[in-house]
DNA sequence: CAAGATTGAGGATTCAATCTTT
DNA sequence: AAAGATTGAATCCTCAATCTTG
């Protein structure tokens, strides 16, 4: 069933996801950081923030949606509140909660950074991809998610058309109340 | 051309590329370091000396081999050599360079740990895969590496078979003197 | 000066412990 | 006691500066 050839392929396609994670990762950093001064997971925190309907999201949730611990959420918001990019309020029927709040400058820097975080994506990950090979991925992805547990739909979703083409959301609205 | 569905596909293909990763290594991490006390770029580093003619690489080499910068290299070097697992060698056609000789001890424990790590692949990376999505991934983060001018043969292979099956090619004693 | 390697400083992340609230 | 969040300590990593050799 499975020979030392089979092996040899399984790691070598492990080690290539590997280094096509690094540099893509890499390169989207590199862009993000040039524009606007925010991590990848920054962003992504601010996105997820922006939208949910109030534009707001408990530590924990966050710490749930994104490949962050708790502790890191926290440092995370540190360092985006001391830009000025989000707030902390506290919960009203849970005085244990914290929530996050985007400011408006925060969803303004957000905005501004989807563009160039597409532009970068598209150079760096999609160009050197046929459509199949997107799709394929993304299967093959969600299968090694699901399989261990860690399948969730919202995970994988951050608001991003919103973003890049607001006219789009006639086609398909999306109310976020 | 690239419409917002196209975007939002991409975007989720990518942010379930970096889930899967993590969630990977991370159960590969932790098997490896409950058996062995290894990270996995302290595995690799140890491989690929173990790979190499002479049981050694230098520095800037595993650099560049490893998605490690150079001072990276240098501090996973020390933390080995601290455990006795490689030794450092000074190099005698160019008194600059500096040699990491895996030792006797390193190869024992990099060879144990391969049953672990090939274990833990299956069970959360290829159990979930069919054969045909092993090697459309393989092919598609070939695709990206290639199309970013990270492409290297070297990279993705690091004697994985000799340790698995040994018998293939007797590994025999070796003097780093 | 350039190349190879190391060091110091600083950043980001995590675990375990802590504090408050339920 | 358990849940939500934060903090302190520790680890690991990188950049820039440094040192040595070519």
């Amino acid at each position: 069933m499975s020979t030392v050839r089979d092996e040899h392929e399984l790691f070598a396609a492990w080690m290539n996801l590997l280094q096509a994670q690094s540099v893509v990762s890499e390169a989207l950093e590199d862009r993000l950081q040039a524009d606007s001064g925010l991590s990848l997971a920054e962003h992504e925190a601010l996105s997820r923030m922006a939208g949910s309907p109030e534009g707001d999201l408990r530590m924990a949730e966050l710490a749930d949606l994104m490949l962050v611990s708790k502790s890191g959420v926290t440092r995370l918001i540190d360092r985006l509140e001391a830009r000025g990019l989000v707030a902390r309020r506290a919960c009203e029927t849970d005085r244990r909660a914290t929530y996050a709040a985007i400011t408006e400058k925060g969803r303004i820097t957000a905005e501004r950074a989807w563009p160039v975080l597409a532009e970068g994506l598209t150079e760096s990950f999609s160009r050197h991809l046929g459509d199949a090979d997107v799709k394929a991925l993304r299967k093959a992805m969600r299968k090694i998610l699901a399989g261990n547990g860690k399948w969730e739909d919202t995970r994988c979703s951050v608001g991003f058309q919103e973003h890049v083409a607001p006219r789009a959301a006639q086609t398909g609205e999306r109310s976020a109340g």
